[in-house]
DNA sequence: ATATTATATGACACCTTGTCACTTGTCAAA
DNA sequence: TTTGACAAGTGACAAGGTGTCATATAATAT
């Protein structure tokens, strides 16, 4: 977590440091950002970046973790759209990643995300479900229609989320390592939500 | 992939090298590696180095890969086993892993490599079963029974096998992450390996 | 007005990487 | 055995990065 000087810095400036960093991350993944390169473009003096974070990560993941806040609200509108059908929720967040994702530095931050990913990286996104969280757990959790899952247990609505997820991240990675068309993703995206829906097995 | 002169390296300075790169990388993520701790280990001279890799990358995928096809064998053989039911094998295979697992430097190497995933780290482990590779895929795919599977073509192979993968692969993650004990991780992963099969959605 | 605390700053020590001019080894042909 | 050509070995070096710290400055409380 960055440090209380920086939550106390001029909103101006504050934005200047994010608008660098976000640029930094979208040119090149985590592992060959640099914080002279920051500094340089925010135009602050090097004691100062220090001042305000631990280090590169520091400032890394909490703009993934800003950057998912909003992800968060969207899942909740497209649970309500789709009258808590987690799967159907996951395909319309997919789709709107693909198609809606607005401006190229976003895109190529997430690319760099995705494609080096560490498993903090991971857990910004697959964090949208994750217990012992905050009350909007509660929500989204309160939201999916238990009628459709095949779980016994509460704790199996956790499983059945971590599988979801997995499945998820791993076919957005995919879709940029293999520089699939936004169709072809949504393809093989397709294809393997259903599998999940109905299970590898056949049906005995 | 190191260049030909790693190659015709005499065996005892090439076993000295890989055991000094071995022995970083269980140090620390990759990303945190050096070089120079590396040489400093073997013994060798910078420039060396240089001769015989690209960069810190290319030696450490290279150790990734050597190990994978240690693990291909193993998948063959679980295959068979189990009759070609590709989940069974699949637990069979994450029980080896966390049971059997030899030294502590081999479980540090792993460790980092998960909990540091980059797209390759993740590549290496679900190339078990990428397409396009070798014809050990092909002994593979033979191996699995397809009676058991929900599949009407070929392809839907595939994304079979990447969901199995995803989801192994997030579970071994967990069990770094969290610190689960075996019996933990390997509880938490049959729940899921068994919603695989069967279905997230309840049968009709 | 003064003391106290928070913030700003950039020089600095230290570390890494990748390169390059140069040395050394190897081996087949003369 | 000499020679020459090519492969391998070597370490100093430039370029660039990180995190720290002593010092300067601003802000705030007393």
């Amino acid at each position: 977590m960055p440090k209380q000087t920086f939550f106390n810095l001029p909103v101006h400036k504050r934005k200047t440091l994010m608008k660098a960093a976000e640029k930094e991350f979208a040119r090149v993944p985590l592992s060959k950002a640099s914080i002279a390169s920051i500094i340089r473009t925010a135009e602050i003096p090097r004691g100062s970046f220090y001042q305000y974070f631990e280090n590169k990560e520091d400032l890394y993941y909490y703009i993934l973790g800003e950057q998912t806040k909003e992800r968060k609200l969207n899942l909740i509108s497209l649970l309500k759209k789709h009258n808590g059908d987690i799967i159907e929720a996951t395909i319309d967040m997919y789709y709107d990643f693909l198609v809606q994702m607005p401006d190229e530095e976003e895109q190529n931050f997430l690319k760099n995300a995705m494609l080096h990913v560490t498993h903090k990286v991971e857990n910004v996104f697959t964090d949208l479900f994750n217990p012992g969280e905050s009350e909007q757990l509660k929500e989204i959790t309160a939201l999916i229609n238990k009628e459709y899952l095949n779980i016994k247990e509460d704790k199996d609505l956790f499983h059945i989320m971590q599988i979801v997820t997995a499945v998820a991240f791993r076919n957005f990675v995919e879709k940029f390592s293999k520089e699939l068309s936004d169709e072809e993703a949504l393809e093989s995206f397709t294809i393997e939500m259903n599998l999940l829906k109905n299970g590898l097995y056949k049906r005995e």
